[in-house]
RNA sequence: GGGCCCGUAGCUCAGCUAGGUAGAGCGGCGGGCUUUUAACCCGUAGGCCCCGGGUUCGAAUCCCGGCGGGCCCGCCA
């Protein structure tokens, strides 16, 4: 590792007076944050010393000398602390202090604590000791460029405090989630990440290899099939909340990586889980936001999403009105050069009526919704794992929740007839040997699983990334995880 | 997979259109300043202009190739 020759020096320095830049241990009294919280409750910030013999500690962010007296902001945990040096406190040490400290440093320091004329907390310092000499200059905090962020983000955590923020945020919301959920009943349960069939979704998987049993296994693309498997063992309500991986493109709504929240709920149908859905949003919004209003940047204007009200319509009632003329009376061939004229391709290009009519809906529709919609029954084409519908032929009983046109729950009445699954299961196959990759493929063991029998279970699954997206107000999917996918060139450098 | 843009000091960038001594701000270093908020003032060091080839008396600048990065469109949450 190469290294700022400069700071090396202070090093050497440092340890030939017998200092270790490096030490074990720096005992504080306060943090930052508590003394933030001291001050806060001094209304009157009086100019002299209210609390003495403080020691804290923090990173050194920035250096203003003054000659013989001198400020220094020092930061921890995303918040600041003013320190004060004058030569009349630190006689000698003042000043080694700036022969030996350079922003980045952390740093413990002793002193007392007064407000300034201008009305900041500050640290009369005493005495002060290096924590740990930082060996890389810090960014220019407002200069640093996305992917810089993205490629370091502790240096991102460090000196942007809205990314520190915006995480703070997102584990706010998954402990939330877990709440609300403990509360109305469901386990928390674990599934395996390495898979010998991956499935539950459409998508391509990563693969990998397993060297004891020289098999190829895959990183799984999505919760379902394992926990179902728990509804078959008899675990009635199950969640997890987990990593999913999905060997496609990166962009500012796709990571390879994401966290899935799946829950399945046994003796429930889809319109269960669209309360239950409701519900959740609705602890989220008070435990969060404390407020059901939600403002979001969607394009260059900003819309207030009410959490409290959501529309429940279905599929296609809602690309009906978008089209002006009812859905079901157009012909395949009319609904194909719709799709040609708005440049569109079904999944793998196959131009069946109902993957026709989903493609339409998400290009078309899907922008439109920009409050709560839950968007009800899907044709039978879009997914291999659903009940059919009970009273409509074709369609089957799916739900999608819309907010800020983007898509945030996809649920089921899960289908639970072994003989269908092997069915469609089959069609699958045949899909995937027409080309396309993203085809669902035969989990052999889940058949059988259904086999044994499965209750009537309702299903649900939600993007926890682009939740925190929703919540945090951001539009890349990049500043809600903690370390975005980027090239390995840019993080090595 | 299709289209567009960028690569210059440690960092952020100007200079390129119209070829002629390599620039600024921040940071570093030296000096000044005992209540400042990205403090300020004076001075100073710092360069494989991404790499390779071509055109030219002369290339950071024009042309070709490569490498690296970014953005838009199509597909996926």
């Amino acid at each position: 590792m190469k290294w700022d020759e400069r700071r090396l020096k202070i090093i050497e320095y440092l340890r030939d007076k017998g200092i270790n830049p490096y030490p074990q241990k720096y005992v504080i009294t306060h943090s930052i944050v508590q003394l933030r919280k001291i001050g806060l409750e001094k209304n009157d910030r009086p100019k002299d010393p209210f609390l003495t013999n403080v020691r804290t500690a923090g990173r050194v962010a920035n250096l203003r000398r003054h000659g013989k007296a001198s400020f220094v902001d020092i930061f921890d945990e995303g918040e600041k602390l003013q320190l004060y040096l004058r030569v009349n406190e630190l006689q000698n040490r003042y000043e080694q202090f700036f022969a030996e400290v350079d922003r980045g440093d952390i740093i413990g320091v002793g002193g007392d604590l007064f407000f300034t004329a201008k009305g900041e907390l500050t640290l009369l310092v005493r005495d002060y000791q290096m924590l740990a000499k930082s060996l890389v200059e810090p960014p220019d905090w407002s200069k640093m460029s996305p992917e810089f962020r993205y490629a370091h983000r502790y240096v991102d955590f460090l000196y942007n405090d809205r990314a520190r923020q915006t995480m703070e945020r997102r584990y706010t919301i998954i402990r939330e989630i877990r709440n609300f959920l403990n509360l109305e009943g469901f386990l928390e349960v674990e599934t395996p990440i390495l898979q010998p069939v991956y499935g539950g979704a459409l998508a391509k998987p990563f693969k990998s290899h397993i060297n004891y049993l020289d098999e190829d296994w895959y990183l799984r693309i999505s919760l379902e099939l394992y926990l179902k498997r728990y509804i078959v063992g008899g675990f009635n309500k199950v969640y997890e909340i987990g990593k999913v991986f999905r060997n496609e493109d990166i962009d500012v709504t796709h990571n390879p990586e994401f966290t899935l929240l799946e829950l399945y709920w046994a003796y429930a149908d889809y319109i269960d889980i669209m309360d239950l859905t409701e519900r959740l949003f609705s602890h989220l919004a008070n435990r969060v936001l404390g407020t059901h209003e939600l403002k979001y940047h969607l394009g260059d204007r900003e819309v207030v999403i009410d959490l409290g009200k959501f529309r429940r319509v279905s599929m296609f009632e809602l690309l009906s009105d978008h089209l002006g003329k009812d859905v079901e009376s157009m012909s395949d061939e009319e609904l194909k050069s719709l799709m040609k004229t708005h440049g569109l391709v079904p999944r793998g290009s196959m131009y069946v009526r109902g993957l026709m009519i989903e493609k339409l809906f998400d290009k078309l529709v899907t922008p439109e919704l920009v409050q709560p919609t839950f968007v009800t029954d899907y044709p039978q084409e879009t997914t291999p794992l659903c009940k059919p519908h009970r009273s409509k032929p074709g369609l089957v009983e799916r739900f999608e929740l819309y907010i800020a046109g983007m898509e945030f729950a996809n649920a089921y009445t899960e289908l639970n007839d072994p003989i269908l699954q092997d069915k469609l299961f089959n069609e699958e196959q045949e899909m995937m040997r027409r080309g396309d990759q993203e085809a669902h493929p035969y989990d052999r063991d889940f058949v059988r699983a259904l086999g044994y029998g499965m209750p009537p279970t309702g299903g649900l699954g939600i993007g926890i990334d682009r939740l925190v997206m929703l919540f945090t107000n951001n539009s890349s999917i990049k500043e809600v995880i903690p370390f975005p996918m980027v090239s390995s060139k840019l993080i090595e450098e």
